[in-house]
DNA sequence: ATAAGAAAGTATATCGTTTTCAAAAGAAAA
DNA sequence: TTTTCTTTTGAAAACGATATACTTTCTTAT
């Protein structure tokens, strides 16, 4: 059996209680005493048990990250990764554990949810994603559990504090940028609408569409596959007039697009432009490299990560939400504008 | 406060301990009695306190992970996460949760992993990293504390269990494959030799050059980095002879070199072959399309994930160490033989 | 010299479970 | 009816810390 504090206390001629003041370093221990605990603490090796301290003092410091993770996706999705650095960042800065669902379905991840906050296991959460109608989210609301979400929610809208891009401005702007480069016909490449991510960049090309006095919505909402891929390029490829510029709101689904093109022979940017949300590797890697919006995953993360933290540490704090700036990476997936010659 | 255990009881007019042994489902309590105390569970919306739990069984049902985070290449490592999700899928099944470390020092990992260890805030570790003379690896041992490595341990190798690929044959095989395509000067570009992966992977290399009786080991040990890249392109272009062939053992290395080649204006694979280890989408996507060795990476994890679980439910079974095949995924980033026309 | 007040440390209750051991209740045997 | 043996439940002691409230000791002021 590991060494306790009372074994400490014992070794030491001191009370328990006076060990645990010494290990939170408190004013009322003379110098001498501590000293003295501290050598005995060294000589049994005594490390505290951060259970039973979890326990008592009705804290875990430590934070649940609920993610979605259908296998087959997340695999190469590269928005996790950069963003869970972001979150690991800062929670390690303040002290907190990471604690992660590894569920597949909703219920799975639902159950792991329950486990953490009815558990006690974790002191708040943060939900890497926002989906319509989800019972975690009513769970977390009903529960009057700590958390921060990552993308703006669909419901309750006003009782949850997020951090998200303004995903309507940063699709409408790449949307201008290929209209701005001379491209009036330009097709949407968009994912699953129960996502509030995706819904908002359809709204923004919509709008960019709009202002420009564009008539033709060219919306496609597929499924991120190699094969869907195909499929989509196809069908933009017979549409007439033909597009001359591809907005797509996943990096995965963009690369996937991408080489659908060149399996077709389609010149990137000569005949058909493309562009791509995220930034990641894989973007700057394709050949030829992707213009992006650039939504800094890890910004997201650290952001609702420190958010969190505030929250806990704050209780009765004002919400806030945090929206991250996007910016546009200009690489050499869109052509220059062809009506001026300027670069755009 | 949230309702307890002895909320239950109370109202249901039963001990603490029988509420208990119903919530275990024990044989010796009556169907009756059963249903009466879950009926005031559902009623009162009880949930056991996990961390209670914790403390007096001594295990947390939770497995840490330790990974080395130098942020600036864990951000786009296409390793972590899918050797994460082979983890996560397996601990999910068996009701394990994931700790994460998040420190990036090698001090931060130690006192992270002291933390976990020590403060019994799990029952087992996986390492995600071998690295020379490390003090993780020698706390755990010290410790005895259940873990299992992914890669194999440079030190104290019959003590530790381990997942790994056969790193030697799986880099002897892709420079094989080069040599049986024809190429007789190739280089190598590898990492950090004090990760064992690394060490065996150019000992690999070695071993084919020698068996083809091929004198000139051409190796460069490099940091992963654009800067890094375009200086060992350089490099390998003023050789003389000039190799025709690359072999890089990190994916990342590998894009990076491939674009610093396409920069020079180099064409892959007609003027220059490349391959690389991982296999994610990467290279999947990269043009050309990259030959790689895959790994199968998700396997890795997973049966890491295995053996750990398997060594907590039996700590006393026979110590096993598991390899993973690996296996060469032939894109276009080599030449086909020109010596016979053969594909190889 | 005595009272009051501060400083340093201790005793004890508590956190919410599980588990061991004992007790009660019911059934079977004498 | 009494005794014995099961079967089911309960009381209390852990688990290893923290925190509250109290005691003792030492200053300082009166």
């Amino acid at each position: 059996m590991a060494v306790t504090i009372k074994d400490v206390a014992k070794r030491a001629q001191v009370a328990p209680s006076t060990v645990s003041r010494v290990i939170a370093d408190h004013p009322k221990i003379t110098q001498e005493t501590k000293e003295k605990v501290r050598k005995v603490m060294q000589e049994l090796g005594y490390h505290p048990n951060l259970l039973a301290r979890k326990l008592v003092t009705q804290s875990s410091q430590t934070i649940g990250i609920i993610r979605k993770t259908s296998s087959k996706r997340s695999l190469s999705d590269p928005f996790f990764p950069v963003a869970l650095q972001g979150m690991s960042d800062l929670l390690h800065e303040k002290k907190y554990s990471v604690l992660m669902t590894c569920g597949e379905s909703d219920e799975e991840i639902y159950h792991e949810v329950v486990n953490m906050v009815q558990g006690k296991s974790v002191d708040g959460m943060i939900m890497l994603y926002s989906q319509d109608n989800d019972p975690v989210l009513q769970l977390l609301l009903e529960q009057d559990f700590p958390f921060v979400m990552i993308g703006r929610p669909t419901d309750h809208i006003d009782k949850v504090m997020y951090v998200d891009n303004d995903n309507v401005k940063a699709a409408r702007d790449i949307t201008d940028y290929l209209i701005r480069a001379g491209h009036e016909y330009i097709a949407y490449v968009g994912g699953d609408p129960r996502f509030e991510v995706h819904k908002d960049r359809e709204q923004g090309y919509k709008q960019a569409l709009k202002l420009a006095d564009i008539q033709s919505e060219l919306l496609f909402r597929k499924e991120i596959s190699r094969d869907s891929a195909r499929e989509t390029v196809a069908e933009i490829l017979e549409m007439n007039p033909r597009p001359t510029a591809i907005v797509t709101t996943d990096e995965l689904m963009g690369m996937s697009l991408l080489s659908a093109l060149y399996e077709r022979g389609i010149r990137v940017p000569d005949e058909m432009a493309i562009t791509t949300f995220m930034d990641s590797m894989l973007s700057e890697l394709s050949s030829p490299p992707m213009t992006t919006v650039d939504i800094h995953a890890f910004q997201l993360g650290f952001e609702a990560a420190k958010t969190l933290v505030d929250l806990l540490e704050k209780p009765d704090m004002m919400k806030r939400n945090i929206l991250v700036p996007t910016s546009i990476v200009v690489r050499e997936s869109c052509r220059k504008n062809k009506t001026n010659g300027a670069m755009i």
